[in-house]
DNA sequence: TGTACATCAGTGAACGCGCGTTCACTGATGTAC
DNA sequence: TGTACATCAGTGAACGCGCGTTCACTGATGTAC
């Protein structure tokens, strides 16, 4: 979406300002964020966004609500789609955020970077990815019952994977992995290695 | 170490300010690092960093080469300490790797988070990050040699494991863990558990 | 040892800039009659 | 259907602020003699 000059109402300045935003972030980077430059990309003056944002905050806060909301559909979705087979709904919600992750790089950084939100929406963000957390454990002990993971403390099971992709998905978004993939592997590939490893492990049984 | 007044002549202004540089990041994130409080840090008047450094882009990537230049001293002291065995040396130069990084968190972020450097330094930090990817498939592969890692890409398996790393430093350097080791486990319990992990795989064989 | 002077590290005032936010306003919209 | 008016979304000028950087300066240091 370009600068587009439109009415003079908007219509829809809100879900406009939170794409922009998105827009932003995903060229110059969440430290390139300004109330500004939003406004600017949404066709409207600089002031206009304090009609829907008390702050700048807010809007990064509502940013941050509106990936949450994407994010968990999508994974919900995709636990709908695997069918009735419980490890194959772990499957492919990890699959699903994965996905998402990669598919929406701004989304992802702005969700999980801590870099913006000073303050403001931190326990907001810490609550929402807690209870995600939560999901996988007990999707982690389901998967133990099955004799399909290894006992344990599935928390730390659950800290081991999260680490895992969080990780992953940071150097991909970062572009760090260019070299790997560049021309022996598709992202794809190095993702599905990265996956299987930390269920397989790397070492020699 | 708090704002000191010193002599006319400050006598290693350029190390004091890479110091303060490092708490102030540590204080409030890599965004809050200006050259204006790195002086005020160092008891120096914001014109006076100009005398060391050209622009502020060149204080943050002295801060990254100092940063790079403690990393190979610990790995390569972790290496020389842990005896002939090569296997011995690959644990060790990993754990010194973990150590610098949960040690110094500041250095950790300006050093691998990408945020700040907005052109300069990259190609810098790129080919000295690259170094020790390069040095990690070496290692691999001779471990596979020994029969202690499967066989299979190495640089695939080098991506496994610096995904699982990185993921795990950026999330306890962030305290986004604290709520798993706040009670039950130490730090260096987790950080253990998900090494193992990588390489063990959370799979039942 | 003592003095003159070149060097240069650090000073503090000043610049222009982009920022978040405010405020009196303007103009489009929808509703009451 | 047509008009009057309340509402409120968006405007643009203005504010104060902290920033990176520059510049003429000041004062400490070390060296030549």
């Amino acid at each position: 979406m370009a600068v587009v000059k439109a009415a003079y109402h908007h219509g829809d300045l809100r879900t406009a300002l939170i794409e922009a935003a998105l827009e932003i972030i995903d060229e110059i980077g969440p430290q390139g964020l300004t109330i500004r430059k939003v406004a600017h990309r949404a066709g409207v003056s600089h002031a206009a966004p304090y009609r829907h944002f008390p702050d700048k905050d807010d809007l990064i806060l509502a940013v941050v609500e509106r990936g949450f909301e994407l994010l968990d559909e999508e994974m919900d979705r995709a636990r709908s789609a695997a069918g009735s087979d419980p490890i194959a709904q772990f499957a492919a919600s990890g699959e699903a955020y994965l996905d998402f992750a990669m598919s929406y790089p701004a989304y992802y950084r702005v969700m999980f970077s801590g870099d913006l939100l000073a303050s403001k929406g931190n326990e907001a963000l810490r609550h929402t990815s807690a209870a995600s957390f939560v999901r996988m454990i007990d999707d982690l002990r389901m998967a133990q019952d099955m004799g399909l993971v290894r006992s344990g403390d599935p928390t730390l099971q659950a800290v081991a994977i999260v680490s895992t992709v969080h990780g992953f998905v940071s150097l991909a978004n970062d572009n760090r992995l260019d070299q790997v993939y560049g021309g022996q592997y598709t992202e794809k590939q190095v993702r599905d290695f990265v996956i299987t490893a930390i269920f397989e492990g790397l070492g020699v049984n």
